[in-house]
DNA sequence: AGTGCGACCCGAACGC
DNA sequence: TGCGTTCGGGTCGCAC
């Protein structure tokens, strides 16, 4: 599934191919997924110019001459770039473009979404406002993650996932930085001290960077789906690991607020797990 | 305001 | 073997 990493690829990769394309139409085979007027979305896309694509988070952004088309990917959505069009059952968005090729938005699950707004909407009629400062902001620090967790009593790993705080870190990837961090993923927020602060940031940065530059170097076919070859799964430490290895006790498993969590109740000081 | 949980989906994995 | 059930993933919306 695209978390960030493979998100930016696809940016890039769409960056590369649409930009100065223009829109000639739209085809919406499964409404439920543009959560903005639908007969709107179709209407207002044809003659706008692809000018900049941009990545938030988990959200791509697409920069059109008179809006923003907010997109987000959830767990199986993929972006296809050709010049056929072969009525897959599962692609819900197609777009139709200017030098004949189609944009076309494949998701088995139908979990992402898209939102058209004019550009003085982003931040008020999409979720992009509700976003927290990305990892890589250098504006995150100790001091605005401790403001943010002083009210938390909840699980580090819930709040980790929590995008209004820290924006970026999927269910895998939080796992990954409180193992790197030798943090318990059960510890209250609240109660997290500035070396575990400093940690959470500092891995946060070196796991996505390095992730992005994994996904960054797959990519050959643009026929193929855009940006979801990425090898990050090969250097996973502890999500779905069965030993540790650090210390090489089992892995355990949990669920912390309705996710698998998976650590290690040694390098992370885990004394009691809540849900087993 | 913080917290908890169901809803959204459906292929894969699991249980019998 | 075949069928039915459960699960997972990110985010939103609602109830408390």
């Amino acid at each position: 599934m695209p978390e960030l990493p493979e998100v930016e690829t696809v940016k890039n990769v769409l960056k590369k191919n649409l930009l100065g394309l223009k829109v000639k139409s739209v085809d919406v085979n499964y409404s439920d997924m543009i959560k903005t007027n639908v007969d709107d979305f179709k209407k207002n896309l044809i003659g706008e110019e692809f000018i900049d694509i941009k990545r938030l988070g988990k959200w791509l952004i697409f920069e059109t001459t008179n809006y923003y088309l907010v997109s987000h990917l959830r767990m199986e959505g993929k972006y296809y770039y050709s010049d056929t069009y072969n009525h897959d059952l599962h692609e819900h968005v197609v777009f139709y473009l200017s030098n004949n090729y189609y944009l076309r938005y494949k998701d088995v699950r139908k979990f992402g979404v898209m939102f058209l707004v004019t550009k003085d909407k982003l931040y008020t009629d999409t979720p992009i406002g509700k976003l927290g400062m990305e990892p890589f902001n250098k504006d995150l620090d100790i001091n605005y993650l401790k403001e943010k967790y002083k009210t938390k009593r909840l699980p580090i790993k819930t709040v980790l996932l929590d995008q209004e705080i820290m924006t970026g870190l999927g269910n895998i990837y939080a796992d990954e930085v409180l193992f790197k961090s030798r943090i318990n993923p059960f510890k209250k927020a609240m109660l997290l001290n500035d070396s575990e602060l400093s940690n959470v940031i500092e891995n946060s940065r070196i796991i996505l960077q390095d992730a992005i530059a994994l996904g960054g170097t797959t990519i050959r076919s643009y026929t193929s789906s855009l940006g979801v070859t990425g090898s990050y799964q090969d250097k996973l430490l502890v999500h779905t690991k069965k030993v540790c290895p650090i210390c090489g006790d089992a892995i355990k498993v949990s669920k912390i607020g309705g996710r698998s969590t998976y650590y290690c109740v040694n390098c992370q000081d885990v004394k009691e797990a809540i849900n087993e």
